[in-house]
DNA sequence: TTGATACGTTGATATTGATCAATCGGCAGT
DNA sequence: ACTGCCGATTGATCAATATCAACGTATCAA
């Protein structure tokens, strides 16, 4: 692994307070791999055998059951996924593949919980990581609960412009499929919601959307930090 | 506080590796106060002030936005709720009410948040609790994505009946209407769901649930271990 | 260049689930 | 017992979303 990734690996809120000889042995338990684009990772219901970190790409979690399909979450740099199942060396209860090429690192689970039981400041990382995953989930079950799939649409291009610092053109960070999945509707449905969005205060060309006019935009969609806010 | 209440929270998987002198420091800060059925508890936005435990009755989950509202989960004795904003120090993002009435433990947020801070064995049980619950809210929402009205209702009833030791009868344990909330459609739709069930292997009368033919009833709904096993 | 493939879009139609309205029945309060 | 209210049910209709089919376009490999 480069020094660059174990740098950058080293700055996320989970591990940043490690005890560095606690960190030093998990980085070296641990190993980074290239990916191509559209490679199966892991597969629900096998064991936890590896934490994950996005370090470079994008990764899709998603789930079958029965012939249906559907995006649960899409994870990119710098981030962490599939904690819960390592902690409780339980099940995937989500699969994974890379929707880019992609650099990840993988950490053995029982390393990690190794770590877990003998640095306290990791400890606590995890749970104040654990917290923040579980609250994620349940904003995004408020997304799918308590909106109509023109409101999802509308609120996700708001983030959008909201973690852009409010350029006047913003790019979706992957395709239009996994887009829709994540917000829970079809790929055409997805396609009607930008189309019926254009006079509601953006301007759709291709995976680009001018934010023309932000405020028409809220009024549809009506954002609320308690769904939309990543930080609450 | 009486001492049957304080033994049953005790053995709670949350508190029952807790060092004797943290446990009863955080008991005494604690009150248990009875609440008749249909009363607010807290409001999402609100600071996370207290931990909550159901020691009797039932308490809904829920949020609300725009008008629109819906149930996220019902709590039965004997379980904590909102550990998460809690831990986080950050406001609710659910509401909670009484569906009957129930008595509740109160532990103020700041006395858990110290146990947490000196007790590695609570810390150690927090995140296994917040492991069990992030993985319970990907379970609810692989349902709500992956399954029909029906297929939701169906596997309800085959959980009651897991529940029960497989017994003939199974009863609701709250009312239709918050039944329906939770799976995700109207009230209307649940009863539709409930009667194209019974040519599946169920005999519907009022809230009690007849499973005549299980195998029938499974045939329909497609359990699946990964959403549905609550230990999984 | 030429297929071949995948993605996105669009239109027509079907299905699912929501809404609206009416009714029934139980239960609490008087 | 009566009254009023709430929850559940049922039917009719409506709205939202999915499905199916066709087509355009970009990409990529031969």
């Amino acid at each position: 692994m480069r020094d660059s990734d174990r740098d950058v690996v080293r700055q996320l809120n989970l591990f940043c307070d490690m005890q560095p000889q606690r960190f030093d042995a998990l980085m070296t338990a641990a190993y980074a791999q290239q990916f191509p684009a559209h490679v199966d990772l892991i597969r629900e219901g096998e064991p936890a055998d590896f934490l994950y970190v996005v370090l470079e790409g994008c990764v899709e979690l998603f789930s079958a059951s029965h012939g249906r399909e559907s995006s649960m979450a899409v994870v990119t740099p710098v981030s962490t996924f599939i904690l819960a199942a390592t902690i409780k060396d339980a099940p995937y209860l989500m699969s994974a593949r890379t929707i880019a090429p992609s650099k990840l690192l993988l950490m053995p689970s029982g390393n990690v919980r190794e770590a877990f039981d003998h640095d306290p400041a990791f400890a606590r990382a995890i749970v104040t990581e654990l917290a923040t995953c579980y609250r994620g989930v349940v904003k995004s079950m408020k997304n799918l609960k308590l909106r109509t799939a023109i409101e999802r649409v509308g609120n996700y291009i708001v983030r959008l412009h909201d973690k852009s610092g409010h350029a006047d053109i913003v790019e979706l960070p992957f395709g239009k499929r996994n887009l829709a999945s994540i917000l829970g509707m079809t790929p055409e449905n997805l396609s009607r919601a930008f189309g019926a969005l254009q006079s509601h205060g953006i301007l759709m060309d291709g995976a680009r959307i001018e934010i023309t006019d932000r405020a028409a935009l809220e009024a549809i969609c009506k954002p609320n930090p308690l769904i939309d806010d990543p930080r609450s």
